[in-house]
DNA sequence: ACCTGAACACCGTTCAAGT
DNA sequence: ACCTGAACACCGTTCAAGT
């Protein structure tokens, strides 16, 4: 499967010049300027590079492909959500199991709603591009956040095993993007937040109380 | 939002000789052998033109360009898990709800490893080509079909509502695509379709208890 | 009614030359 | 250390000509 053999998505080289770092920045902006503007298929290496003030060549200088460029602003999108959850484990320390999920999901929701437009189009151009690696770190990383935080809840034994709540973040990730893709009114989004809830919280119970 | 108006994904003409709907059936063969043998980004109409036995301007006279072709074969791939999927709720009327849930989900998971290969590969193009499209018209038809079915539990008053059947479904087709992604082995395919079945039922039994 | 394939426009990527 | 942009290879799509 060679399309799964996906490995060099790193930037190229890393800028150590302040100009440098502001072409970067530039780029980054750029992209995701194209991506609205133009569409994903209008997205071209040139039209970012112009719309950053620079040539193709110093694009490709610190991006190898096009595939890097867009990977690590989806990365960066991610790592950004990744911030909040976090966040909303900190603050949640302590309090019964069910709040935590409640505090942790609404924390999510909310930051993929305020971003829905990029969110939407990062996920269309993300897919064949290595995003499902970028995915995956994430749901470890809010999966250990989330973890942690459900060891502090007095009302549980133990927390879940981690399988268990990768697999809620991966279920919500995914009902997520597809009710974001259908576009959806802010009272259906409303009606998917109250909900998502529920199906984190019934299910966190169900696993807990099945352990020994 | 230029990229999200996507409409014409039609076919351009239907056959109506006999040669013709051989052709056709020879490009959507060779769409998917030219997907695993080449990869995502080196699947070219002419390449698989070429694989089909038959020069580009054929291609193109049944698909008004190459985003079409690949809508068309996802568009298939998930036809054949939604008549699983259907297949389950027919066999399922009548049963107690938790054991409907179990046989549906079941179904759909089981649908989805045999395939697994084309549907990561799928996934990873569909996504750029209206792919969220034939994922919410699959929701649709399949959330239809378990409504119906769950409207036959003995032990359910009353189905729950539409949206939460849909969230459900969003739920664990998101969830399967991450973790058929990230490459599981059977023992984790295994433990992944007990946990969706948990919280497929799970969360059904909390909705359809809040009710009133 | 269906098929062919050379031709065109455009895009990703490179690299010799510049500051 | 960083930037430029003409040049090259390749791909999506068309259309005049064929059966």
């Amino acid at each position: 499967m060679p399309a799964n053999t996906i490995t060099a998505f790193e930037p190229r080289k890393t800028p150590v010049q302040e100009r440098a770092a502001t072409t970067v920045q530039a780029i980054f902006e750029a992209t995701i300027q194209v991506l609205f503007t133009h569409g994903a298929d209008r997205l071209t290496t040139t039209r970012v590079a112009d719309r950053a003030g620079v040539s193709v060549g110093t694009l490709y200088q610190y991006f190898p492909h096009k595939q890097a460029l867009l990977y690590a602003v989806f990365e960066k999108h991610l790592d950004e959500v990744s911030e909040r959850v976090e966040a909303a484990c900190q603050q949640a320390r302590g309090k019964p199991a069910a709040a935590m999920i409640k505090q942790v999901v609404e924390a999510y929701v909310d930051a993929k709603i305020e971003r829905a437009d990029a969110s939407v189009a990062l996920y269309r151009v993300a897919a064949g591009v290595g995003g499902a690696e970028v995915v995956r770190k994430t749901i470890l990383r809010s999966g250990k956040a989330i973890g942690a935080m459900l060891g502090t809840a007095p009302d549980l034994e133990s927390p879940p095993d981690k399988f268990a709540v990768e697999i809620m973040l991966a279920a919500i990730s995914g009902g997520m993007q597809t009710v974001l893709r259908a576009g959806g009114s802010p009272a259906q989004l409303r009606k998917l937040k109250e909900h998502l809830v529920l199906l984190c919280q019934s299910y966190m119970a169900t696993v807990t109380m099945s352990r020994r």
